[in-house]
DNA sequence: TTTAGCACTCAACTTATCCAAGTGCTAAGA
DNA sequence: TCTTAGCACTTGGATAAGTTGAGTGCTAAA
C-alpha cells in the first residue's frame, strides 16, 4: 500500500516524499509515473498533502489515522528495550510512586519524547488511617494513610486554646466514622455530616477541618508525572518561545493534563495533531494507553511526541510498557496485601 | 561617564550603540566626533568592543565589570514592585519552605529572569525529634523534626521478625543520644558510635541505618528553589537546544547550583559572562546575595539573567528583596520559637 | 581639545539567477 | 484499461550581486 509507504518515509526522513524516490523504496517494481497517479488519488481522498504545488506528499492528519487504524502493526519492542525497562525497573526496592515516576522517565529516554504516567485512581481507595502525631510545642503533623499503602502528610500548628485531649478526641471520632470508606465518600461526608459532630469537641472546627481536607484532597488527587520534559526542546522544531511556554506551562497543569489524558478507553490510543482536544496540542501527537492493576484500579501511561512520529514502533513500546508496569505493580500490590 | 551611558543604552536595547546616537543621550552637549574619540579610548583600555570593524561598541565582560564596580548605583524599587513583593509575601499563613518556594517565583516574574533562592543553612539546625510512627500493618514512618520546625518523613516496610518494641528501644536511644545536637554531628555519628549501640536491640541494623541516614540527609540538604526557569527561553535568545538542555539539567542538580551560588559573600555580588566558573553559564550573568535569619543562619536568593541585563534595577532588586525576606522570615522563627 | 567633513567598512536587506526535485499531462505500449 | 516514458512547468532554497544605512577612523580647521 502506498499510503502505508510515504508515512513510513515521511516518518522516519522527515522530508515530503517525492515519486521517484518511493517508486524505488517499493516491493514491488513500477514506475514512478504509476507513483504519481496513484498520489494524486490519494491526495484527492485528502491523505496526504503537498506543501507547495510541486513538492513531495506528506500525510494529513486523515492519513495518519488511516495508517493508524488500518495499516500499522506495532512493531515487536527490540529486545535491546526489553532489557532497558526491565532492568530500569528493577533493582533497589521501589515505593509505588517511585515505580510511577520512574516509568515515565525510562519511557521517554526510550523514544526520546515525553512520557506521561498516572497512578492507577486514588478516588477507589479507602482511608485506612487518619492520626495527629505531636512534633514539637504547638506543632502537629497529619498523617492519612490509604489501604494501597499511600500516605500523605501536613504539618500545621495548633491554635492557643486547642488541647492535645480535645484533638485527639476528634482523631477518635473520624476514625470511627470513616475508616475503609472511599476517599470520595469521606471528602463528601466533610461538607455534611462530619463538621456537625466535630463541634461537639472543638469550639472552632474550621482549622482542624481545613486540614483534614486538605491532607484528604492531597491524597484523593491523581497524581501524574512527567518524564523527558527537556525533550520538547528537539522534537518540536519550529514552534516559537511563547508556544513553548504555553507546552511547558500545560504540563505542569495536573487538572489540564488530567483532561488531555483522561479520555482513554482500554485499548491503545492514538490521537493525531488537531485530533486532540487541547489546542496546544494540535502539533503534536499522542499515544495513551491504560493499565490495569487487579483491584486497584487503572492508571495511564501516554507518550507525546510530533505528529510525524515512527507509529510502529512507539504504538509497540508503549503496548509493552503497560504490560509490564502493570505486572510490577501487581507484584507491588500482592507483596502489600499479604 | 561615557562607558556608564554605553552600557546604560545597551542593556535597554540590546544594539550596539554608536557615537552619533550616544552624544545626543549624553547630559552635556558634545559631538559625535568627540564621543568617537572616548571611545576608542575605551575600547584601548579593553572596556569595550565592536561586533565587526564599522559597528557601534558593546561593553564587554572587563568593561560591564568596572561598570557595576564603581558606576553603577542601586536603582531605587518602583514602589509598585514593593506593593507586589509584599503582597505576594502575606496573605495565608505559609510554612518557611513555601516562603521561600514562593520567594523565587516572586523575583523571577518582577524581573523576567531566573530566580534562585537558598534556605537558611540547615547543617546548623539541630536535631529536635526522630520517631517512627506505626501505619499499618508492617508499614512505618520515620519523622525527624529539626528545631527549626523543618520536618522529614520517610515511610517504609518493616522486615518480618522485627518487633515493634525493639524499633522502641532503638528510637529511645537515638533519641538520648543526639537530640539537640546539630544535624552535621549526628551525621557523623551515624558512622561511628550509633551502629554499635544499635546492635544491642537489632539483629540485622543495616535497614534502620539506612532510613535514618535516609532522613537525615535528606533534612541535612540544602534545598534551594528555582522561579522562572520558562523566562530563559526569553533572554537566551541565540543557545542552541543542546545549551538550553544542558543549562536546563543544571538547574535540577541541586549539587552544581550549590557551587554555583555557594561563593557568596555578605555583600550583593554580580558574576559576568566567563567570570562565572561554570562554563555552562558563561553567558549569562548571576546576581547573589545572602539574607541572615538571626541566630538561623544565612540563605541565598540570586538572580540569572542575559550579561546585558539592566543591572541598576536588578541589583536594586535584589537588595531589596534580600531585606523583606530576611523579615518576614525572622517575623516567622520569632513566631515559631515563641 | 573639540568638531566638521569625508572616505571607507560591513551587516543586513533586496533582487536576480540558477538548480534540483517534483508535479501534471499527454501519448504510446502492453 | 493500466502502465510508463517523455516533457513542459512550478517552486523552494541556495548562491551571487547590488543597495542601503549606521557607524568608524582620520585629517584638518576652529
Amino acid at each position: 500500500m502506498i499510503l502505508k509507504a510515504i508515512v513510513r518515509d515521511y516518518t522516519s526522513n522527515g522530508v515530503p516524499v517525492g515519486s521517484k524516490a518511493l517508486a524505488s523504496q517499493l516491493p514491488m517494481h513500477v514506475s514512478s509515473a504509476t507513483v504519481r497517479n496513484e498520489m494524486a488519488a490519494l491526495e484527492e481522498l485528502g491523505l496526504i498533502n503537498k506543501t507547495h504545488s510541486s513538492s513531495g506528499r506528506v500525510p494529513s492528519v486523515k492519513g495518519y489515522r488511516y495508517y493508524v487504524d488500518y495499516l500499522v502493526q506495532p512493531d515487536p519492542v527490540k529486545s535491546n528495550d526489553i532489557d532497558v525497562i526491565k532492568s530500569s525497573l528493577d533493582g533497589q526496592f521501589l515505593k509505588i510512586d517511585e515505580i510511577i515516576e520512574l516509568s515515565a522517565n525510562i519511557l521517554s529516554n526510550l523514544t526520546s519524547y515525553t512520557a506521561f504516567t498516572v497512578k492507577p485512581e486514588l478516588k477507589e481507595s479507602r482511608l485506612s488511617g487518619f492520626r495527629l502525631v505531636p512534633l514539637g510545642k504547638r506543632q502537629v503533623m497529619a498523617v492519612l494513610v490509604t489501604d494501597n499503602g499511600d500516605v500523605e502528610t501536613q504539618t500545621f500548628g495548633v491554635p492557643q486554646g486547642v488541647e492535645g485531649e480535645q484533638l485527639e478526641a476528634v482523631v477518635r471520632l473520624i476514625n470511627d466514622q470513616v475508616i475503609g470508606q472511599p476517599l470520595a465518600t469521606v471528602l463528601e461526608l466533610l461538607q455534611t455530616s462530619i463538621p456537625l459532630q466535630i463541634a461537639h469537641y472543638l469550639q472552632s472546627p474550621d482549622g482542624f477541618l481545613k486540614i483534614f481536607g486538605d491532607v484528604l484532597t492531597k491524597a484523593a488527587q491523581e497524581r501524574f508525572f512527567v518524564g523527558g520534559r527537556l525533550n520538547l526542546l528537539n522534537y518540536s522544531d519550529n514552534a516559537d518561545v511563547e508556544e513553548l511556554k504555553s507546552l511547558y506551562t500545560l504540563l505542569d497543569r495536573s487538572d489540564d493534563m488530567a483532561d488531555v489524558l483522561g479520555q482513554t478507553g482500554d485499548a491503545i490510543q492514538v490521537q493525531i495533531g488537531s485530533e486532540i482536544t487541547n489546542k496546544i496540542l494540535r502539533d503534536y501527537s499522542l499515544i495513551t494507553a491504560t493499565y490495569s492493576v487487579g483491584g486497584h484500579g487503572k492508571g495511564v501511561i501516554a507518550l507525546l511526541g510530533p505528529t510525524r512520529m515512527p507509529y510502529s514502533r512507539m504504538i509497540g513500546l508503549v503496548g509493552a510498557f503497560r504490560q509490564e508496569l502493570a505486572k510490577r505493580l501487581m507484584d507491588y500490590y500482592r507483596n502489600f496485601d499479604e
